[in-house]
DNA sequence: CATATTATGGTAACCGGTGTCATAAAGCGA
DNA sequence: TCGCTTTATGACACCGGTTACCATAATATG
């Protein structure tokens, strides 16, 4: 039995491998191979190690590890739009997963369209060297920012959205969400109440998503025979303001829409503002479904009908393809979204279209 | 002129101080003075070492430095309710002072109430080392953080409320919002128009600003001779749904009230809904105020009339107090919170009390 | 039993900076 | 001109880990 002479009781000096080589009659290297779980270590001598490490509560210092690493254990979340309310859903899913892992969450939000965003980035990558990043739509699909990732050799999982799990190549490790799915449901679900004269309110083109949760509602109203009335069919940008622009644009067409389908809560919500001001009480006189089951959508009244995407888990997933050590492969994981159905929708009312 | 040999074009191997050094002519010890604008250097010896650093693209590796300082080029910002949607101005906002100052945002959520709660910090502040941390109410108060904190040395900001600038004894530096002005506003502004059936929706006790915003609610309503109906005083956690209970309650008492002030922007979306289901238009009904500015504040339909409070901007303060080499003393940094005006406050109809 | 292979452990150098302390150079009053 | 203080700079160890490489003990083979 070794003594227990230097337990720490009454230490304030950090613990160090060193502490841990000697209290164990060990070179730090040996300690080092049990931390790292490399190489060959007799199971008697690592089990010993493994204990006083634990007695001893011995952390391995983050920066003389990043350092010999030339690694830091941190991972980065890198994304525009810092408004959109699932960003603190992901930031929570990646936590989820990087909890006890020794790793830091670092957040980057950045203007994909400044001038600056590759340059700003470059300069956290080459500096902090991050264990990895999680990159999420729209910056996801930003060609320079893959090659710079490629370029500093920064392990990254890109968070996406595709219609099919095949479709196109993977570009490295992915995360992808199945839009289409429960846009589908929600397309479905909204012809099926009987509504014809349809409206829609899309995301920008540059959005890869836009293309994905359209073809999805498409998809669905095809089931029941409907389609997106072309004279109803308007674009915004993801953002409030531009939801409550194109809704009155659609109020002000001489055949106003029952139902409007909109490319994401956040436009829903504009949708809202400018049902209210016009007087259109939801679903009376109008339907309205949105996308990502944000915070918002079941805090409008009436709350929203929509498509809930799991964001948090998707985070989670792509935290963990960056520090789990035993994954398999680089196949893409593919998550599905589905129809949450609430108050903002419901039949049209007779003798309308 | 130094010959222009080694220049960067081409080199894939990391700049390093040595690098600086052998091109100087000096000791990387020089450079290092340089970098850290530490001690004397002769101004020459200075310039020539900043031209070459910027002319290789010299970044010192944050890693080492942080090994060599016993300190990581990370700010951790701690807080509770993740959910909060102000926490993403926050973020925001000290983002905006890190940018370009080499130290990292890293985001630090945390179950106040989980046993956890200290431990896992203690393990994130030993290990990581922070240079310093942001800490958000409610969590800003805990005493067993701010023990953790000093018996760790770790530097640290505070946002935090209080009624007066002076109040109390400052626990090192912070960051003071006056919610008290804002909502002194707010209360003025209820009972200017007509309001005397009020009803208020607090925060629970433990939370700091559920006092502060009580008073300044109070004292508001004062200059106008009103006063929170005894008998229509709930409380609530800050949640959407503690706000829509409590609404809800107050709808069901036998004189309802024709105005109700929510300690925050998140109940005050509960009573929204509250409403709505009781068929109560706003503010025709019923006139409801917030505290927050949150983002849904003017997503719902009326914009809710709220006091506004500088978040991201306390944020980038925060910041500020934390890398900013030259600040000039501990005195709490001050800012007030303003009333906005928007449609979800109007005048009693008539005949009502 | 001698020799060829493993399996481990030890040593030194290194990752890229910073601290301490000594020393050279410069300023300065007498 | 000569000490003496002040300023500028360098040598070297060190922060706390890691890897490269070598030495040695343990095991297998002829």
């Amino acid at each position: 039995m070794t003594e227990t002479i230097e337990t720490f009781p009454g230490r304030r000096k950090k613990v160090t491998i060193n502490d841990v080589a000697r209290l164990a009659g060990v070179s730090k290297k040996t300690v080092s191979r049990v931390i790292n779980k490399s190489a060959s270590v007799h199971p008697r001598t690592r089990d010993e190690i493994t204990e006083i490490i634990t007695r001893i509560g011995f952390h391995p210092d983050p920066q003389a590890r990043g350092l010999a690493f030339r690694r830091a254990f941190l991972i980065g979340l890198i994304y525009d739009n810092p408004n959109a309310q699932y960003i603190v859903n992901m930031q929570m899913g990646a936590l989820d997963r990087l909890r006890g892992s020794g790793i830091e969450l670092v957040v980057h939000p950045c203007d994909w369209h400044s001038e600056a965003f590759i340059s700003s980035l470059r300069e956290f990558l080459e500096n902090q060297r991050p264990f990895g990043v999680i990159i999420l739509p729209p910056v996801a699909e930003d060609r320079r920012l893959l090659d710079l990732l490629d370029e500093l050799n920064v392990p990254r999982v890109r968070v996406t959205a595709r219609a099919t799990g095949d479709a196109g190549p993977a570009i490295g490790r992915e995360i992808v969400s199945r839009d289409d799915i429960g846009c589908a449901e929600a397309g479905a679900h909204v012809a099926a109440l009987g509504h014809r004269r349809i409206g829609y309110i899309g995301g920008k083109l540059d959005y890869p998503s836009a293309h994905v949760r359209r073809q999805g509602f498409e998809a669905g109203l095809a089931t029941h025979g409907a389609i997106i009335a072309p004279d109803l069919d308007e674009r915004g940008d993801y953002s409030f303001d531009s939801g409550y622009a194109a809704a009155r644009r659609l109020f002000a067409r001489p055949n106003c829409p029952t139902a409007i389908i909109c490319a994401n809560d956040e436009m829903a919500a504009g949708a809202y503002k400018a049902a209210f001001e016009a007087g259109l009480r939801i679903p009376g006189d109008l339907t309205l479904i949105g996308f990502d089951d944000a915070p918002i959508a079941d805090r409008l009244s009436p709350p929203l009908t929509t498509v809930r995407l799991p964001t948090r888990e998707m985070a989670r997933m792509a935290a963990d393809r960056l520090i789990s050590t035993d994954l398999l492969d680089d196949a893409p994981l593919v998550v599905d979204s589905v129809l949450v159905v609430r108050g903002s929708s419901g039949a049209p009312v007779s003798g309308q279209s």
